[in-house]
DNA sequence: TGCGATGCTGGAAGCGCTTCCATAACAATG
DNA sequence: CATTGTTATGGAAGCGCTTCCAGCATCGCA
């Protein structure tokens, strides 16, 4: 498509130096003289060069490359604000970093997932890997890839913590806030629907949400659980069948905002008012939930720092700037909107 | 983090061929003897080898890239049903043609987006790039690509159809089609809220519009048109300002179905019934347009394929099996759901 | 039986970089 | 002024592949 592009030797013989010279020029290294260093820096410019990524790879031999993989079938649709908004954060700090994000979606009802993530890996010379619940959560996986590069964990459960680097709220504390937030307004009959049982940090704000029953002098077990799987259409499954209960829960709490939306598309079908008849929370803070009508209340993850900083602890592991797993904690808040209110409100 | 991997010299020492023929079976060549090929994979997997795609791309000569550009910011969220189905398509096929995908968000407002696009081709040496909307209407930008790599184009406007292949919905149909949903239905006072001016397919889907609002013997120029920008906010501003107006359209098509939710959101602080009161149809059929309530009337658009299509164009042209710049069309239809009714029903 | 055509194979030369190491220039020390 | 460091610099050896080309069997056909 087009002419010979300069290497790095044609930028040496333009500026008078050796090749090693340009290199140390390109890499901020250090012993050049400054006029030296300028002086090549407009030869590159000049000759409009640019180093060939795929050679430096091959020379320095590191790729670069980091993965960030996500559990979810190519022919369904994945939770989509959620990874992009992860993919968003994960690629920013990539180009902060100077590294290229390789981002893959492994379909998680497949045998193999587990070697399809490692295979990755190991057939791009990843050198390192971002896990996304649920795979986050696999102390099995996360083992394996550790011995295969740097690891960071997105809202990994405490199961997987040690294992490897992690980033995520705390999730406990983000199931009592809500919790407390409904109480708050007065409900005492509450109903969660769980995400994935293998995402365990969708358990974990389970535990928070019974905490805050307890603080409450409610018996803990009153709080109905149901098992979806983080999908609008196990929202819409779950409310239905709660409903249809005798004495249906004045408040339901969904362990992220896509299944939120289901529950309030029940709501609507049934000619519920939100909230006055029924109040339901999310979890997230997608920009489904302003989307969505009334509006979600949920709890604000910050996705994208959770991704940026997933990427940045991968950068200072290969930099060698780490001793054991560390978990970093970013703040959670619950955004109270109008799909919450008082139960039984005109 | 670990031992030194085997290269194609192991392999080919461990099969006691030649370095060469390994390479002839690594990559499907003639003139192996099926024995000796069969002997050098057996070998590959007693060894647990693997390419390393940095090495061969060096040597080879092509990095095996292909870039998959968006137009947002990094700071807000994009259209992220839209970016991720045309992602998801892209990757599949990218993983079908043994390529790699390297997704980038170029922000739309910056000075020089244009030169961001072109540097990401020509630091990464990409082979190839997929152009999304509004960049597929830019024919500036796409000359300059043009020059660069291979380019497919999505949704692209007649203005750069000529300059490289592309795939897309016939927008004009698309327009065409909903509206005489709606006037089927009875409505006889329709608004359009348009997406970026940039955008052109959306202005297509105008001129089917008033097309279909034509043969119906009506004045296309009763039809209120809005300039939005594709986004929830701006779905929400116009519709609140053409619900204000004296005679307030019946029916509200919007350019997508993010603008389209912004559509419903108003009606449903207003109190209206939709689809008794005002029908509102979107444009894509991404999962929001599930979602929302009630569900969305839209246009399905296959935007899955359409990447995977986009791709696939740009190996065949890699391969050099294209001459002329294509342009194919993948059928659009519309989806009668639940947000679009006859108007002034009880 | 002879001889060009064809099939199969491997040696060797790169691809464009990084990095080890040797060398040169110069400053600092006794 | 000789000696030891320190700072700059470039030569050369790879990194792990692909690919050109030469070499040798083998084959078909006159």
């Amino acid at each position: 498509m087009q002419a010979r592009r300069p290497t790095i030797d044609d930028v040496a013989r333009h500026s008078g130096v050796g090749r090693t010279t340009v290199s140390r020029v390109l890499n901020d290294g250090p012993n050049v003289r400054p006029e030296v260093r300028d002086r090549v820096w407009a030869s590159v410019r000049s000759l409009n060069y640019s180093v060939n990524p795929q050679a430096r790879s091959l020379a320095s031999g590191s790729s670069g490359l980091i993965a960030l993989v996500f559990a979810s079938d190519f022919d369904a649709q994945p939770n989509s604000f959620y990874a992009s908004a992860l993919e968003l954060g994960a690629l920013r700090e990539c180009l902060v970093q100077g590294r290229h994000l390789l981002t893959h979606h492994v379909p998680q009802h497949s045998p193999d997932w587990k070697r399809q993530v490692l295979e990755l890996i190991r057939t791009q010379r990843c050198q390192g890997v971002v896990l996304t619940p649920p795979f986050s959560d696999d102390p099995d996986l996360v083992k394996a890839a550790t011995a295969q590069c740097a690891v960071a964990l997105i809202s990994p459960s405490p199961s997987t913590r040690g294992l490897a680097d992690g980033v995520g709220v705390d999730d406990e504390a983000g199931g009592y806030d809500v919790a407390r937030h409904l109480l708050g307004l007065g409900h005492r009959n509450l109903a969660y629907i769980t995400g994935l049982e293998s995402h365990l940090s969708a358990a974990r704000r389970l535990e928070g949400l019974r905490r805050a029953v307890k603080s409450q002098g409610l018996d803990p077990a009153s709080v109905r659980v149901l098992g979806g799987d983080f999908t609008f259409r196990s929202g819409v499954e779950h409310t239905r069948r709660l409903l249809g209960e005798r004495s249906p829960p004045t408040a339901i709490i969904c362990a992220n905002d896509d299944t939120a939306a289901g529950a309030l598309s029940v709501a609507h079908g049934l000619h519920l008012s939100v909230p006055d008849e029924l109040s339901i929370t999310g979890f997230d803070d997608t920009p489904m939930s302003e989307i969505v009508w009334p509006p979600l209340t949920t709890v604000h993850q910050p996705l994208k720092d959770m991704a940026g900083a997933a990427v940045s602890a991968i950068a200072r592991r290969l930099a060698g700037e780490e001793d054991g797993p560390r978990f970093e904690t970013l703040p959670h808040r619950v955004i109270a909107r109008e799909s919450s209110g008082p139960p039984g409100a005109p």
